[in-house]
DNA sequence: TTATAATATTGATCCTGATCAAAAAATCAT
DNA sequence: ATGATTTTTTGATCAGGATCAATATTATAA
């Protein structure tokens, strides 16, 4: 149940046993239906979700009432909605269950207090953000450099997982083009 | 010289006086002609630099050959090419002083040996890292829901000195659009 | 299995913002 | 101050991807 948990920390942080179960102890179990959120927007409850099995997807509501997706979190990674997770605010995004998941989860709360008590978490947490530092801008650049076609064919060569495992419908969403597009591009049309 | 980082500094976390020092002593003072760039494509020289007057520009080159801009930074702001200040890789975008400008600067070595040294320092970055992070999401988010018109108004209401400082050329590439687009949206057309 | 809904494909048309081009205005250097 | 360069404006045309619409395929549930 924990033994992915504590590779990924393990592998990123160096801690001793007794600030590991420290750390440990407050993750929860959560098994999540397909389809199912485990975040709503406007929710009160900010959490860290560590994907054991599954995948999360995180997405929010653009203006003209359709969805745009953040981010897909497959197995072995940790994924929240960070904006709302580091503000303290009602939750912006909602955090969808793609496929059937099994999840560990940490509340903000308990994860802040941490960081205060555990140097090592404080380190955890500045690798956490460093690298959404760099996903983010990564994708930033991509969205301003690339076409639509240009775009899925990186996907494609960075993470095929991705076009593999979810619907062409969620793959169009998350390059922010039209399923349509999407189809076009896929037949080399 | 030193008296707005340590405003700056200080308004975000508590440090000791010796603390203090040990950090500012190691900033160093940077003059900088208009268009001098402070930071080159390729540079090993990796450094963080706060504006005490003046603003710089953060811009990678496209594959095609064009300027995109990450970022401006004004007075009492930090700003550093962050993902090659992250991995210690060489640089991967310039940084241009768009006004005569003067900084203060800390090398990427010095910066990180003060976080194993110094805790406050830790959470400074953190902090840092944390904004860092929104501003880049919200930035994200612009583009994706808004239309170039939209995107300019926008930038003209939540950051009007944007727009009063810097040229159009400036701005309406930070935008991603092109001067003719950003001619037009203004003259409201 | 079958009915129903959701997703994917294909075609036709439209629109926004890019591109190309030229003139006007502003800025800069000597 | 004056000439040279850069920036800004304005106009005409073009193209990529969205939109709308219809059909085909796949997935889901009873």
């Amino acid at each position: 149940m924990y033994q992915q948990l504590i590779k990924f920390i393990t592998d990123r942080v160096q801690l001793n046993e007794a600030d590991l179960q420290q750390v440990l102890s407050h993750f929860k179990p959560l098994d999540a239906k397909k389809n199912e959120l485990v975040g709503r927007t406007g929710d009160l409850s900010r959490r860290m979700f560590f994907v054991n099995k599954g995948c999360l997807r995180v997405y929010f509501i653009k203006p003209d009432g359709r969805e745009a997706t953040r981010r897909f979190a497959f197995e072995n990674t940790f994924s929240t909605s960070l904006a709302s997770f580091i503000g303290g605010t009602l939750l912006k995004e909602d955090t969808q269950a793609v496929e059937q998941s099994e999840l560990l989860y940490i509340s903000r709360e308990d994860f802040y207090a941490l960081l205060n008590t555990i140097p090592a978490w404080e380190k955890f947490y500045r690798g956490f953000l460093e690298h959404a530092y760099i996903i983010n801008t990564t994708r930033l650049e991509d969205f301003i450099t690339l076409n639509p076609r240009e775009r899925y064919q990186l996907l494609l060569e960075e993470n095929p997982e991705m076009v593999l495992r979810l619907s062409n419908k969620l793959v169009a969403n998350y390059l922010n083009i039209t399923q349509e597009a999407l189809s076009r591009i896929k037949s080399g049309s």
